[in-house]
DNA sequence: AGCACGCCGACT
DNA sequence: GTCGGCGTGCTC
């Protein structure tokens, strides 16, 4: 006859032990909620885990007993998101718990640090939405009142005031009772919108992020989970803080690439909040200019609900487009990075004082360095990528694994002391340019490498906010929601560089930017103008981005997923192998395909591949990868099945990526 | 992952 | 005789 007995994830990450062990209760003893953490005889030592339910074992297997109860770690609702995240990224459960365990209790809990509450003056409410504002806020109210979990996807033109509303939805929300979740993309954004936010709401509001103490991060946690705290702003990893009445979920920028994370266990933030969200029968909203393909088309298929601002307030229009066509600009006069146009556009700038942002997608100084003696281009010894050169510090470096090293004097493949060669532009090239081409202009540089210093990031931004440099010069960064009401133009000096990625989201990618960046200019009372150069005028990412025609670019991107069956169309799964020894990579990845073709056999799982990684050697490890692409919901534990006997193989390491950014 | 068990070489 | 090398196998 059977028992109820405990079923316990033990927090070791091996594949054999992805798996339930059953453990008796001490007696005497009521059933501890699932996630309760657990320590439990395992072999013949003692590990850690967690509760994860109650079922009957298997007869046949000789229980053992829990040795001791920890803390309650997760509410049933996070222990079923964790499952769910454990089975839609093909990822060791105990892995994920693991990440989404609260913070540890500090040694010494310190006297409340929170600084004394400046009185938060009650934000003005004087002033009015447009009618569209209006709009979208009224159907948010109502569904959160419904308390039927409804899902909108907020779409409007970058400066049109969606933060207003999520002000206003969040204040909605609080006067209901409900706790409200803010989704940024990066670190960098919490410190505005949580400024912002704790102006409106003033102690309620939680800032979360990764750097914080420990004894900080403890309390925030215990203070959102007794309800202390009614809205929690943070990245990707607030969206596991511990809820208990999780009434409102809003997603800023839901297009932004960086609520993926990029590492183990490469699951993406939006994806997670909306389950999280459904779990919770709590409202969505997803907010963009420039939605993901993903989230257009499920608004497309009423699975989202669109509500739509195409208008700046009045007095804010939308910024003039100008294309440059560089490959006529090539062939008339001396070339520059700069074309003539844009040339004559900053000086009119410098002229009347106001600021210019430009954006360059390519770090460094030269991203070639090749010796004139052998032709041989300078590369990565752990990678196969070339080295770039960095004028400020003087060396070459690798943009994969960090490594940097001395520019070294004579040639290391011929030995040859010919002086080597700089090919290609980086950033620090275009900002020596702009200091001899505009002897006065005062410039500052925004890129990974001028933002390394603590604070260096929001000095550089309160710099440029207080008109204490007429241009901004940066790479991505300058793309990101930003409110310069300074700049009244924005020169994008190549569009075509994203084009280029070993992505099928390139074209998506091209036109988010572009359409981001161009939304920075004409924030103030004057209007923006946008100049975009590019060698591919004609490329319709680049086009709808310049006319601002988003509707023709989703057509177009739509269409062409479709036909190549890429998500939303279809699922993609990315295995990836590595070892330091490429024919074991070779071997087993060819293994490891021919059974995923036997067992996933039938035309609704494509498998491609094995085929090298784009980059095939980082950081010393050779890479080769699989594609799974078409209906792999219901197959995942066939394909979970299948990796966990190649994983035995203890030289190769397998990894797997869901729904994967890049290829 | 860890840890025990096991089956062969050189050592106080 | 035994100490210890790390291959193999198991963990409710």
């Amino acid at each position: 006859m059977g028992e109820e007995c405990a079923e316990v994830v033990v927090n070791i990450n091996h594949p054999d032990l992805n798996r339930i062990f059953h453990y008796r209760l001490p007696a005497g003893m009521g059933k501890p909620q699932p996630g309760t953490r657990v320590t439990v005889p395992f072999g013949s030592r003692l590990v850690e885990g967690w509760i994860v339910g109650y079922s009957e074992p298997e007869p046949g297997i000789s229980l053992r007993e829990i040795a001791g109860l920890g803390r309650p770690d997760f509410t049933k609702e996070l222990l079923d998101l964790a499952r769910w995240m454990a089975w839609y990224y093909l990822h060791p459960l105990a892995e994920i718990l693991e990440l989404m365990s609260p913070p540890d209790r500090p040694k010494r809990l310190v006297k409340c640090t929170s600084p004394e509450e400046k009185l938060s003056p009650q934000r003005p409410e004087d002033f009015d939405l447009t009618g569209e504002q209006q709009e979208a806020l009224r159907r948010i109210e109502e569904a959160l009142s419904n308390e039927k979990g409804e899902r909108f996807l907020l779409y409007g033109v970058t400066g049109s005031g969606k933060t207003e509303v999520y002000l206003r939805a969040t204040e909605f929300a609080l006067a209901l009772g409900r706790q409200v979740l803010y989704l940024v993309p990066e670190i960098a954004l919490t410190p505005q919108i949580g400024a912002l936010f704790q102006e409106a709401f003033g102690e309620r509001v939680a800032v979360w992020h990764h750097r914080l103490a420990r004894g900080e991060k403890y309390r925030l946690w215990e203070d959102v989970r007794k309800g202390a705290k009614g809205v929690v702003i943070g990245p990707r990893s607030a969206v596991f803080a511990p809820f208990c009445n999780l009434g409102l979920v809003i997603i800023d920028e839901e297009h932004d690439p960086s609520y993926k994370e990029q590492e183990r266990p490469y699951y993406h933030a939006r994806q997670v909040a909306l389950m999280r969200s459904f779990l919770n029968k709590a409202v969505v909203v997803l907010g963009s200019a420039t939605p993901s393909l993903e989230s257009f088309t499920a608004a497309v298929r009423k699975r989202l609900q669109l509500l739509t601002i195409s208008r700046r307030p009045p007095g804010r229009s939308l910024p003039r487009n100008t294309v440059v066509d560089m490959r006529l600009e090539l062939n008339s006069g001396e070339p520059s990075i700069f074309s003539r146009y844009l040339q004559e556009q900053i000086n009119l700038r410098l002229k009347r004082k106001e600021q210019v942002i430009l954006f360059y997608n390519r770090r460094g100084y030269a991203p070639l360095v090749f010796c004139p003696g052998c032709g041989e281009v300078l590369k990565c010894r752990n990678c196969s990528i070339s080295l770039v050169y960095h004028r400020q510090t003087g060396d070459l470096r690798c943009h994969y694994c960090n490594t940097r090293l001395p520019l070294p004097a004579s040639c290391p493949s011929c030995g040859s002391n010919k002086r080597l060669c700089f090919l290609g532009t980086g950033i620090e090239r275009v900002e020596q340019e702009l200091s001899l081409l505009f002897p006065g202009a005062r410039v500052l540089r925004l890129d990974y490498d001028t933002t390394r210093g603590k604070g260096s990031y929001s000095q550089i931004l309160s710099l440029f906010a207080g008109k204490k440099a007429d241009i901004l010069l940066g790479t991505q960064m300058v793309t990101k929601g930003h409110d310069f009401p300074g700049v009244t133009l924005v020169g994008v000096l190549n569009a075509d560089l994203s084009l280029n990625l070993p992505d099928y989201r390139s074209a998506e990618r091209t036109f988010q930017i572009l359409t981001q960046v161009a939304g920075r200019t004409g924030r103030g009372p004057q209007p923006g103008e946008v100049v975009v150069q590019t060698y591919h005028p004609e490329h319709y990412s680049i086009m709808a981005a310049c006319r601002g025609d988003s509707n023709s670019f989703y057509r177009e991107e739509a269409k062409r997923r479709r036909a190549l069956e890429y998500p939303p169309y279809g699922e993609l799964i990315r295995v990836r192998l590595s070892s330091r020894r490429e024919e074991d990579v070779v071997v087993l990845a060819s293994e490891l395909a021919a059974e995923l073709r036997r067992q996933l056999s039938g035309d609704q799982v494509a498998v491609l591949g094995p085929a090298p990684a784009p980059v095939l050697r980082v950081k010393g490890f050779y890479r080769w990868q699989i594609l799974l692409k078409g209906k792999t919901l219901p197959l995942r534990s066939q394909i979970e099945a299948c990796l966990a006997v190649y994983r035995k193989n203890n030289s190769v390491i397998i990894s797997v990526e869901v729904d994967p950014f890049g290829y």
